[in-house]
Order: C-alpha cells, then structure tokens, then sequence
DNA sequence: CAGCGAATGGAATGTCTGCCTCATTTTTTG
DNA sequence: CAAAAAATGAGGCAGACATTCCATTCGCTG
C-alpha cells in the first residue's frame, strides 16, 4: 500500500472557502481541460452542488473522467468528496440568514426591555419582506401597473391599519404628478368622491383581515361603476379579492399583534413608481 | 392504465413554500408512516436535498418505498422529484442576506421591467431595516419610553413623507387605548391643537430632510410650552433635534428617489408597544 | 522532427440508485 | 368478527452513477 503520500502532506480544502482559495492559487499551473473546469466550479457552484459528474463535465464541455481528476488533483479521493464541500457551503449559507432572524425573534419572544419589542418589530418586517419577495407574482404586478397607468385618476382605498400606506401612495402619486385621491373618512364624504369614478379612472384597494367593513362596502360600490380595482389583500378568499381587476396576496408577519406594513409597502411603492415610469416611457403627461 | 387520474387535477407543488403548506393542510389524514417521513422532511429539509433516498429513509426510520409512496401521494411522480424542490430552495436562498440585499439592488439597478422596481423597494426596506437595527441606541429607547408612558396625551407630528407612520402610530395607539391626537393638516386648527398640549403629555415628532417647515414650527411651539418630544429624524443636525428631549437618528435607504419607512416603523411600533407595555406594567389604566 | 511524458477522450466496469411489485400486516367497513 | 381496503415491508430490476483503464493526442525537449 501506498496511501502513505496522500494522508501526509496532502491537506484536502474542507471548507469552501480554503477549496476557492487553492484554485485561485493554482489556476497558472492547471492543465487546460482541468482549468476549465476550475473556471467553471467556482462561477457555477450551485452546479456541482446538485448535479452529476456527467451533467457537470457535458455543461462544462469536458468529459467526466477529466473532472474526477480535477477532484483528485486537488487531493479528493473523487468527485463526490469535492462535492461535499459544494454541498456543505449551501448548508451552512441557508442557515444564515434565518438563523439572524431566529436570534431576532428569539430574542424578542424571551428577551425582557424594550429593545426586544423592537428586535421583534424588526424580525416581522424583515420575514414579510423575505416573503413578498418570493412570493410576488411578476404577471400580476404588470398587469396592475398597466392598468393603473391607464387611468385617469387614480383613487386609492384604506381603512384602518392599511390606512398610512394608502397615504403613502397618495403621496407618492402627488409627487410623481400623476391625478389621485385618497378616500378617507374623516370628511365623511367618501360615497360622493366615489360616485365621481368612471371607468376611466382606476382603485387601489387595499384592506387585510379583519377586512373594514367600510372598504369592502365602497370596493363593492365602485366595481358595481364599473371602475377597474387593483386589491392588495392577504388571501384569494378575501372580499376584497372577488371585486378587483388584479389583487396581490400579501402576508405580513405580526409581533405583539400588530402585523408589519413593510412588505405591503413595498409592493404599494412599486406600483406607484411602476405607474410613473410607464407613464414617461409613454409620453403621457399629467399635471397635478 | 388509470394515469389519468393523476395529470387532470392532482397540482404539483412547485416551490417549497407551497409543498410545506400542503403537507402541513394535509398533516391529520396521513398515514403514520408517511406522517413521519413529513415531519422529517419538514425538520431536516438540507437531508431531503442532498441525500438520497435510502439514506433519508433510513434516517427518518422508514423504508425506502415509503418514502416514494409519499412523494406520489404528494403528486410528484416520485422521489426525484420532490427532490428537486428541496433542491431548489437551496439554491434560491444559497446566498448569504449581505450578498442576496446585492443580488436584489443589482437585478433593480440593471434590470427592466417593473418586478426591478419593486426588487429596489424590498432592497431599500431590507437594508434600513438592517442599519436600524445596528445603530438603534437602546437607552435612548427606554427614555423615550418611559417619556411617552408618563403623558396623559400623546400628540403624534408629522407632515407628507413620515405622514403614514403617524397615522399608524394613531391607529395603534388607539388600539391599545392610549388616549392619542394626531395633528394633521387637514382641518388647518394645528395651531389650536397644539395649544391644548401641557407639559403632563408628551409628543413624537417625525420629520426627515427636507424637513417640512411646518413640523418644524409646530414643534418649537410646542416644545416652547414645555412639553416633552420625541423626535424621529435623520440626523443630529436635523432642526427636529434640537427641540427634543429624546431623539432617534434613523437612516432610511432610498430607491426611485423614494425613501424606505419600514426603518421608522419599525421604531415607531416599538415605541407604541413599549408605552403600551409599560403601562399595563405599572397598572396604570387608561381609557379611550 | 523524433521521442517522451503528461494530458485527454471514450468506452468498460462494478456499485448504487430510484422505483416497481408482491406478500404481509394493519386498519377500516359492513 | 369477517371481509375488504389501505398501508407497509422487503426483495428485485433496469438504469444511472462515479470511477477506472487504456488508447490517442498534445506539447514539450533535445
């Protein structure tokens, strides 16, 4: 036997970083076939990962003999152990990220003080984004911005907690110049405002469980006007989801039983910049 | 052959997220066995990615054929499948949160369409989120706190941008029935308003560069009368800073020329709850 | 340009894979 | 409690797998 070489000096990358490193290092005096695949392992590790020695060799244009020797001269003992370690990085990569978060929200859930009800505040906002972001359908989000840069005027519809977006959006729509107007109850004039939209304008409605009677009832109004209505909501089941032209599902985290705005936020900002790039792209001009 | 069955309305989960909320929708009416290949594959999902399928039957205590028989039952057309989703999801999530908030801000600054818009928002929120919770200074927290828990009314100031959190800072505090006025500009009697306040209430004041003038002028006025403020700003040189008695510095990241506020929510919410907590604490009781 | 060692391609090999089948056990139903 | 149906276990099979082997090509050096 001659093992002996190999369990001396010969010391094996175990981590990802240390096997990157080694390859850098060596990448001059690597063989042309082996450099390619060198070349290819370090710009396609999800790759190697995941797929087969002959998967990995065909889309690196090698042949799979030339990728075992690859693991080999790197001091594996054959391509599975090389892929080990690819494997191992996406393991310990994936449990960042939530780890942060588990921390987060551990240490708001045990943690006593105040900086633990922030620490939770901060964990369901991040999860809602983390989420919205997987989440979000692309189709949707085109169809609703086609739809709202259509329109007239914009009209936008929240009650209660979903309330501070839709004055965002407000907002946002005024400084981008595109026509809006916010329902809002105060006036108690809302059933006036929304006997002026046409077909023509457009709704954002937006409204989460326990779903304010007063959105549904005036959502129900306007769609009846045959007014188009653009919904964020957070289930298909919702009322809200049978009147709108779009709707968008969004579920937002809670702590201590307030739910995070961030993610409805970020779509509510989405559609309006959406909106306004279309309309410049298009030419359409609106005044304030 | 009855495949027919299968390919007309069995849907296939595609994503991970979907597959665990089936298995979870669908957890009482499995069989033990299959029961216990679910709860494995639900703690152990890095297991189901990269190993194969004897090596996870034999983890999760089973045999092998079983844990075909569940990813069938699940609609996959077997073991390989399933495995792909697993898979899948490791990939997606494969990057750390520092090199996903990149992947996010480059796909929104490079990429067209509107889901790149909405990529910039998500990115914007994550990475405040992220700065707020490192620089949040914790004793500034449990003054404001204690500040806002003392006041028999909490007057909440703010204009245009920081509007939304204001009105949300209303809305929760009038759930958690603390008595609460928020000054908006709407009926134009800010000025009468603010005269009612005394140095027994308290007042959070949000106001980020350029600073609305009338914010500014209210809080002199008000801090002038003696009453306490807790500011939310973006910097110690903001005007806001200099009247208050407590005062956060919050740095919200932008995107489209529109800044983020799930940073100042996030602190905003903490507040409310914090005030709301320490009050029940302490068994003050307030009503509505 | 001949000679030689390293590098490479491609087929052969033995192992292990996922999946199917069928016998057996468990659960449900009448 | 009997009969039927469902669930489970275990062995077997075809195919895919990583790896090895050997013939061929490439790139030196003299």
């Amino acid at each position: 036997m001659s093992l002996d070489r190999v369990t001396m000096d010969e010391r094996v990358p175990r981590d990802f970083e240390t096997l990157r490193a080694t390859i850098l290092d060596r990448r001059e005096s690597l063989p042309k076939r082996i450099a390619q695949i060198a070349a290819h392992a370090l710009d396609n590790p999800d790759d190697i990962a995941f797929g087969t020695a002959a998967s990995i060799a065909a889309s690196a244009g090698v042949q799979p003999s030339t990728l075992i020797r690859f693991a080999q001269q790197l001091g594996f003992d054959g391509f599975t152990s090389l892929q080990q370690v690819f494997r191992e990085r996406l393991r310990e990569r994936n449990s960042s990220y939530d780890e942060r978060l588990l921390a987060l929200r551990a240490k708001a859930e045990g943690g006593a003080g105040h900086r633990a009800i922030f620490d939770g505040f901060v964990a369901a906002a991040s999860t809602s984004l983390n989420d919205i972001s997987r989440t979000l359908d692309e189709a949707h989000l085109e169809k609703a911005v086609s739809l709202l840069a259509k329109a007239e005027t914009i009209f936008v519809l929240a009650k209660r907690r979903s309330y501070p977006v839709a004055s965002y959006i407000a907002y946002a729509l005024g400084k981008l110049k595109i026509r809006n107007q916010l329902i809002e109850s105060a006036a108690g004039l809302n059933a006036e405002m929304i006997g002026f939209a046409t077909p023509a304008d457009a709704v954002i409605a937006i409204s989460f469980s326990p779903y304010a009677p007063a959105t549904i009832e005036e959502a129900r109004t306007i769609s009846e006007q045959g007014v188009p209505i653009v919904a964020i909501t957070d289930s298909s089941f919702s009322p809200l989801a049978q009147f709108a032209t779009v709707w968008f599902e969004v579920a937002e985290a809670d702590f201590a039983g307030f739910r995070s705005l961030s993610a409805t936020m970020a779509l509510a900002m989405a559609l309006t910049v959406g909106v306004g790039e279309k309309r410049r792209g298009t030419g359409r001009k609106r005044k304030a």
